[in-house]
DNA sequence: ATATATTTTCAGAAATAATTGAAAATTAGA
DNA sequence: TCTAATTTTCAATTATTTCTGAAAATATAT
């Protein structure tokens, strides 16, 4: 297969996961262009890239380096600024992870918490108050165990046992 | 907390939570709406829950069936279908792992095999070839680590183990 | 077979989300 | 300071997704 080829197959590939997980399209191809770019890159080559607006790649570089996925470098003597991709995709599942933690997760969590609350004085009610029981426990044990997880990840002796298989 | 709060408060934060998961709101209410519902309901009943149309009740139906989330219940002497959903949240959570693990990771899994028959006779070409043999080991350790979890979870002493926490 | 209840479909409407492009703001060199 | 390059903002536009409602299809009872 040529690279360009491979490449704009790649960047929509992408663009198509991250939708149907809730992540908007242009923000996940711009993620792989820079993934796969051996230098880092300005808007205007971001914009030609992906025949995009300046607008547009403005605000999801934003979203990106918000997400702790992409980075802004300042070049000595350039005015413009370059942005480039951590590569390393353990890194990135982990900061998916870590940052839909935060930002979804740990709300829900809370939301939980208060619904436990509720007055069982019917049928209904209990069953109610049952499955929040349920969903809450389920809820928790997954998110320390991520949480487990996450730490566990950065730590060195983990780091390297990955090291082997990724 | 009053119940009826409560309900609306769950349904409500379930819808929002599946948005941002890339699933639709109304599929992921009428989810909830089922779950804490002690008994199956019928079409009416849920188009009244949640104010919505039938169209849209029986379309978001036919999906939740699809996922294997929600099943159909034929009463004797009723000549409506009545709805009714997997409660155990663990079964969910499996279930939900199971249908995008085939819907969506194998598709990638098997789009960056392809890729990675890319040649490499440029800088940009190589520095693709590197990030997709990267992510392709990654997402096929994730995904094998997935399927063996899947199936382990299936074993009853495993199940046994999980229900002392959940 | 006919009537009635129920479910399904789908074109058009409504709602939501993403994108553009140009003006405003910011930054840095002369 | 003034000017030019660059980035940011955001109202208007465009695209996408979801929802409605009524007609068509299907199923069941008499």
């Amino acid at each position: 297969m040529e690279f360009a080829d491979a490449r704009d197959k790649f960047i929509q590939t992408w663009g198509t996961l991250a939708t149907q997980w809730g992540i908007n399209r242009t923000m996940a191809q711009i993620h792989a262009l820079l993934m796969i770019s051996p230098e880092s890159m300005d808007t205007d080559g971001i914009m030609a890239g992906l025949q995009i607006s300046r607008g547009n790649a403005n605000m999801n570089l934003r979203d990106l380096m918000d997400w702790g996925l992409v980075f802004k470098q300042l070049k000595t003597g350039e005015r413009r600024e370059f942005f480039y991709a951590e590569k390393d995709i353990w890194k990135v599942a982990r900061q998916v992870v870590k940052e839909r933690r935060r930002r979804e997760i740990a709300p829900v969590l809370t939301v939980l918490d208060e619904l436990k609350t509720v007055k069982t004085d019917s049928l209904e009610a209990a069953e109610f108050a049952k499955v929040i029981g349920n969903i809450s426990r389920v809820a928790n044990f997954a998110d320390t165990t991520a949480s487990a997880v996450l730490k566990a990840e950065e730590n060195w002796l983990v780091n390297q046992f990955f090291s082997v298989f990724a």
